[in-house]
DNA sequence: TGAGCTATGATTGCCGACAATTCAGGATGC
DNA sequence: GCATCCTGAATTGTCGGCAATCATAGCTCA
């Protein structure tokens, strides 16, 4: 069945729904900061500068609505979420009722081969953060979260992960005090180890203060919002 | 139906979008169970028979699907979510990773009035028990929940235990074995004194078994899908 | 001079139409 | 007879346009 040598479609590689890709690029967008919260998404704006019509930017921006990164008032338009710090507060004690427990699931669950993908999981997270993408590691941070999440077998959990650690990702650049020191890593580094070796009650410990550590790490000092030209924010994606 | 040219306000009042009034009625109609689960729903049926274009219909459909109360398939379009066995348990775990501790927190920041609030939200439970409207029954007992995640003062949670009991409202209407006797309300009943002693073990106590015994009150037997007139299912609403 | 009101401009909400894609049925070849 | 291919219909994905709504700027008046 499979055919490497003659593809019978002639669209581009994948053609993925356009209004999933536009979520794509702006969700990137936000979390790398790269357009700064508070900003007003302009659906003509964002159309022409990604070359889609009004109506996808429209399901782009109603579907990051769903995930807080946006906020949407009606008739009024769309802004990238500007958490404060009661909203951070909230997400890492949503983290720290979830995470620790399906930590120790996964632990109890963990087969060889996953356990083998978290270590190399692990290791591009530090080669990311050893290259100094600081924006690509948080990114690779947060997918190391869902990937627990999933050995433990957990989709739902899983998926409430996921849109916490997009939200986390969000307020870490916006309130992370020292950019360049992430001392995280040796808590996932302890985390892998921890269900390597089938330790269900030690992966939660160390889950759970992992979370403690990072809402300490913030800075809750609020920052006004600036405007930039979306379109050159845009540009490089 | 309306006309727009008399100004007798043909939707009660304006301030409420289309997409969410028909996202809404939507919802009721799946939780009511009068839309069998595994429905397909066409965007232009629904359009015609709520009397609204298919752009509004577009929205709201993404709105549940992102609840999961429907599924939507590329190109195919929008199915009344099925949840299986696997996902039902999935879900009564995640409840119980967020609700009892948050049920603690709520007893021991609960105000007179927040117990005032549930003791009258428990009456109209009872009530409607009482008066047989099973589907909305089930709505106000899952309504009860997300008001404790409100007193706990957790909005995040509170908008993952609404989900989570949405869907727990699906799977309830679809597996619960004996659908008259519910033995919930006495655990409604003991929560809310709980709250009111200000006793926090005891809120997390009663809360962690009742979620249990939700789950093991359901049966497990999977059901076929039959197709139902959409138009018609609609109708009374 | 400051406050309140009005008019203008810009942006969203909603709609129908067109193109792309999928699914079903029938025809064809082995 | 069975599998495969082709063709047709139905439905979704996407688009631009029109009307309704909100924010802003200017004007009037005390």
């Amino acid at each position: 069945m499979a055919d490497p040598s003659v593809q019978t479609t002639p669209t581009p590689p994948r053609q993925q729904a356009r209004a999933d890709a536009v979520a794509d690029t702006l969700r990137r967008a936000v979390l790398a900061h790269r357009i700064a919260p508070g900003t007003k998404l302009t659906e003509d704006e964002l159309g022409s500068a990604l070359g889609v019509g009004r109506t996808t930017v429209r399901d782009a921006l109603r579907a990051l609505a769903h995930e807080h990164l946006v906020e949407i008032h009606r008739n009024r338009g769309a802004f990238v979420a500007r958490p404060d710090k009661r909203e951070a507060v909230e997400i890492f004690e949503a983290r720290s009722l979830l995470e620790p427990r399906t930590a120790r699931s996964a632990a109890e669950r963990a087969s060889r081969t996953d356990v083998a993908a978290l270590r190399r999981h692990l290791a591009e997270e530090n080669a990311a953060m050893a290259s100094g993408d600081a924006g690509h590691a948080v990114y690779l941070s947060g997918r190391f979260h869902v990937q627990i999440a999933h050995i433990a077998n957990q989709r739902t959990v899983a998926q409430f992960v996921e849109t916490l650690v997009l939200r986390s990702s969000l307020i870490i650049a916006l309130y992370w005090q020292r950019p360049s020191a992430m001392c995280e890593c040796h808590a996932h580094d302890a985390l892998v180890d921890a269900i390597a070796a089938r330790d269900g009650a030690r992966a939660e410990d160390i889950m759970s203060g992992h979370i403690v550590d990072l809402l300490s790490g913030l800075d809750l000092a609020e920052r006004p919002a600036g405007t930039v030209d979306l379109a050159k924010a845009l540009s490089g994606l």
